[in-house]
DNA sequence: AGTCCGTTTGCAAAGCGCTTGCACCTGACT
DNA sequence: AGTCAGGTGCAAGCGCTTTGCAAACGGACT
């Protein structure tokens, strides 16, 4: 927080739809919106894949804030269902924003040597939760499912074509 | 290290089918066959469900030996083909032993609450995995698969029905 | 505009899983 | 028995994540 970021005198495109449907939504968990909050939703809806925290902080512009800030709202928005979780096996969690209010399950599709992510829209995998709770008596079913393999530049050039890790790869792969 | 470890001279549980297969597999890649390296897989063939590097160190009895030890050997085994690697997402990793020589495909149902573990045979994703290389071009497309929810023990019980984390949970649960 | 209170933030320290450098030890082969 | 690549213990360190605490802030009320 070293700026005043323009919030209520411009509206600027970095407020706009949030500070309606957002405000409420963080209203709702008697939660404030604050700058940090704001800056954090509006680096998620200028990405279409899940970021880590630590990109989430490298991309925010003038509304730097700490690290633990980011950790700590992003276990406040996921909680509130505004952002989803994935876990590429890497270590470190991802975040996606959760555009309408409809959580639309998706799954993705990550190279193994560029970290190129494509979305994965199937999903056979619903049913099969159903014949679990009846078979086992587990309630609540949920999955965790993420595809990995080499992308079609990876497999042509021996170097990953991106330096891997680093998700934002190949802007027009595939997808 | 710190026993000698009755290894040739007592023909133990501890040694046996082991000194076979796994010698033979070892000396494969000019590996040895050191007293942790067999306790590890004897504590892994002595549980069903994946366990982690925490896990086989507590286990280890006698043989004792160093975390970064199994940490090493983990990947070790890994990459020789004799342990199955499993992410549960709670941020350590989980092994498994991979019993015959034909790697059989399996994913876990495991209960949000006790961490009991049942294995599911089921797996509706490796077609998706041919549509996927199709469409974007992807090689060797491999999935991780989890599903997670809560066991019958954990609904009734508002306590998880045993610690949760250490997945020795329920022994004779459902599987 | 001023005040108040619970929430949020920054900073720094620490927890945890995992890896690594290095000197010493050991299994396997001659 | 001798040799040496491979393995091990120990301790330090790395990356992701969490946490304690005092100061700053957001939102509501006057």
């Amino acid at each position: 927080m070293k700026q005043p970021c323009s919030q209520h005198s411009h509206p600027h495109r970095l407020v706009q739809q949030p500070l309606t449907e957002l405000t409420e939504k963080l209203r709702a968990g008697s939660r404030k919106v604050t700058v940090p909050r704001q800056a954090i939703l509006d680096v998620l809806r200028r990405h279409a894949h899940p970021l880590t925290n630590r990109e989430i902080h490298a991309a925010l512009g003038k509304a730097d804030c700490d690290l633990a800030t980011i950790y700590r709202n992003m276990h406040t928005l996921e909680k509130m269902g505004l952002v989803k979780r994935f876990d590429f096996g890497d270590g470190a969690a991802r975040f996606e924003l959760i555009t309408d209010g409809s959580d639309h399950h998706h799954h993705h599709l990550i190279c193994r040597s560029c970290s190129t992510v494509i979305e994965v829209e199937e999903c056979f995998t619903r049913e099969l939760e159903g014949i679990l709770a009846l078979r086992h008596g587990f309630s609540d079913i949920s999955h965790r499912l993420e595809f990995f393999g080499f992308c079609p530049r990876c497999q042509k050039s021996q170097a990953p074509a991106q330096s891997p890790v680093i998700p934002a790869a190949h802007p027009a792969a595939t997808d």
